[in-house]
DNA sequence: GATGAATGAGTTTTCATTCAT
DNA sequence: AATGAATGAAAACTCATTCAT
């Protein structure tokens, strides 16, 4: 499953050059979008990865195709890191809680925008892929729960929002030090995350109910 | 310490109804910073806030000033929470830290884009309350160690971090399940700040460094 | 009924400049029509008019709105004329026919591309004109019908036909002689009008049909 | 005279594909001028006549070439039915000046922009063609004249400029009913080229004279 | 103090045209 | 011979900003 699918397994084959601007055009936008946001010009995007506008269109009729191809990528980066994750979590499946959650940390600049915290897509491979996604985790925590190591209460939908709010970018602080600070919080999260908790959480949503409410909106800059 | 002073305290009197027009458009600008990102046209806040768009420029020279402006009011209103979490510190310091984020939580749609996560800003009143900020909190902080309620490798940066990262907007769900996912990462984030730790953090950022950094940077759409 | 009605009676109070603008910028327009297609720059009409391009877009929302205004205004000037000759068409119809078609070619350049033979539009405001017209039109067959002096199997419909042919620019070709060219043409053709004709014409469309089947379709060049 | 010859009768031998390529084209171009103007897409024309935009290109080296084309094979249509009219204008001058103009009205979804009405052309092969055609309608004329069934007035620029007007399209309506307009138009103006006409013509343009002024013009939206 | 209006400077989008496969 | 791909240049459209009322 690797991170360059079009927008889904049905690739028509690009000619070689093609396919090389087509992966600059998604590099610059992934790095564009992290740094200013959806809105940014497409001009910009073009301009960074060395193609004329009009290549950017033809490859990417409008904005949103190119935000939806972004997005899947990153749901793609992230199914990975949750399969591998699910792969150890027989052995210490906190240690599993941990690998994709830094593992989030550690590709920010490559998730640019996805789970929930990014502008979301209706694109249908996409929805599979966050299924999936939500599925390898509920299996870490399956194992996590037999083995009386992991609290009760805390979902799959809990780690997509804590992947979602810590690998989002933190504006105006330099990567490394947002880094840092994610790395941190995440570490009292991991804490927070053993059996002998002390509060209640409220009632979750399931999954289902997210994304029921998701729907493609044009642009937008969080 | 209301929320809509102009940039510092020394407020101008103003008439009437240019008042009440400065507030809508405040209004109009906190909400469509967070639903649209600070690249929002401007029109659309002049708009939503029902006034011609000259009359916003009149009242704030240029997007910068409005960004601005609608910062501090949050940092007022973070500053109001922290001070008075700070009040309830000595009797039980964890409680505190909890009032503190999830006010954060609470206030979510009046904080708009405030703390490290937003635009930042160089104005000095700005910079004035982010120090305020953090000496409330760290007299939360302290209190927390010195009766050995809270881990001690926990800095007053990390509680403004965790805000930052809570209190942003999750866009493309609906705002109550953003509010309710919040909360509970919320919760299991206070369950690992108990004194009890099994994992060490990553070195903090002091805040002197932090903010070294920052410098204000026209628009920004996070 | 001026020809300067924006779109239909209800006209908004526009500032002095604003409506010398606007008016200028309709005047360019229905040079340009006439002398490029519809399909012409907008930014020449903005050029021609003297104003900004932004200011032309202010006024009409779009293309399409620019030509129904220019349709309107060509509308309108054909009811006058209509109405004027109808005014004669008791002393001598044949005489009315004439004067109604030869002012149809006297004021090509302000007609653009009115009637039938140019881009339509289903503005309400541009269907009630046209109903206008066909009312006038009858009044002025009907004269003639009775005192014998027009052949019977001539319609209201036919006038507007006849009118939309030969008002229309034959590009390529100087503009004095396409008005010579019409006005021979508009000879013989009066000529065939009287009663004594000799052959039968295909039975008419309604102007009820033909009006059925108009559709506004965005942009169009003849 | 085919009406597919390339601009001239000496056509080299194509490919049969390419032949097929070519043809395809022109009728598409054909369309697509009398839908939207000759300043529609190329890429459209290419498209409706399911060819690559480079084929299209390989075959007309820009838009003039194939605009001269389509010219041209209509002015061989016309040039047809001047002859066969002209054969028949012994026995029946009147007969064959309807014959003459029907036609245009039967043809006119072949006859695309051809005579005045269109888009001129200076291509040499075109001005011969319309030279010829010229020749014909005068022998019919002739005809006329001395057999007395015809308005003395009336000249072959006149025929020339009715088929012009009556042969284009009028945009908006459905080609039937814009078909039996033309027809009911046609059948007064013959009548009015009876001899015992009422009313004197404006003197007219010689065939130089108006020709003197045609002058290619790149491309041209009526 | 507030607004309608205008504009210059983008940004988006389309198109004619050429090139490499 | 035909096509996929790329591009420069133009055209459509938007927005921040200023001015005059």
């Amino acid at each position: 499953m690797t991170a360059s699918t079009p927008s889904g397994p049905p690739t028509p084959r690009l000619r070689a050059d093609a396919a090389r601007n087509r992966a600059q055009i998604l590099a610059a936008a992934r790095a564009a979008f992290r740094e200013s946001g959806t809105a940014v010009p497409l001009d910009e995007i073009a301009r960074r990865a060395g193609v004329n506008i009009a290549t950017l269109y033809r490859r990417f009729p409008d904005r949103d195709a190119l935000i939806t191809q972004v997005v899947v990528d990153g749901f793609s980066l992230v199914l990975d890191t949750a399969r591998a994750a699910a792969g150890t979590a027989q052995t210490d499946p906190l240690a599993a809680v941990e690998s994709f959650l830094q593992g989030m940390i550690d590709n920010r600049e490559l998730l640019s925008l996805p789970l929930i915290g990014g502008p979301m897509t209706n694109d249908p491979y996409a929805r599979r892929l966050q299924q999936q996604i939500a599925v390898a985790l509920e299996e870490i925590l399956t194992a996590g729960h037999s083995r009386k190591v992991l609290r009760r209460d805390v979902t799959a939908v809990d780690l997509i929002a804590t992947a979602a709010l810590i690998c989002r970018p933190l504006p105006h602080l330099p990567p490394e030090q947002a880094t840092v600070l994610a790395a941190r919080h995440l570490g009292v999260f991991l804490d927070g995350l053993r059996p002998e908790h002390t509060r209640d959480l409220p009632s979750p949503p399931t999954h289902a109910e997210m994304t029921a409410h998701l729907v493609t909106e044009g642009t937008t800059a969080p």
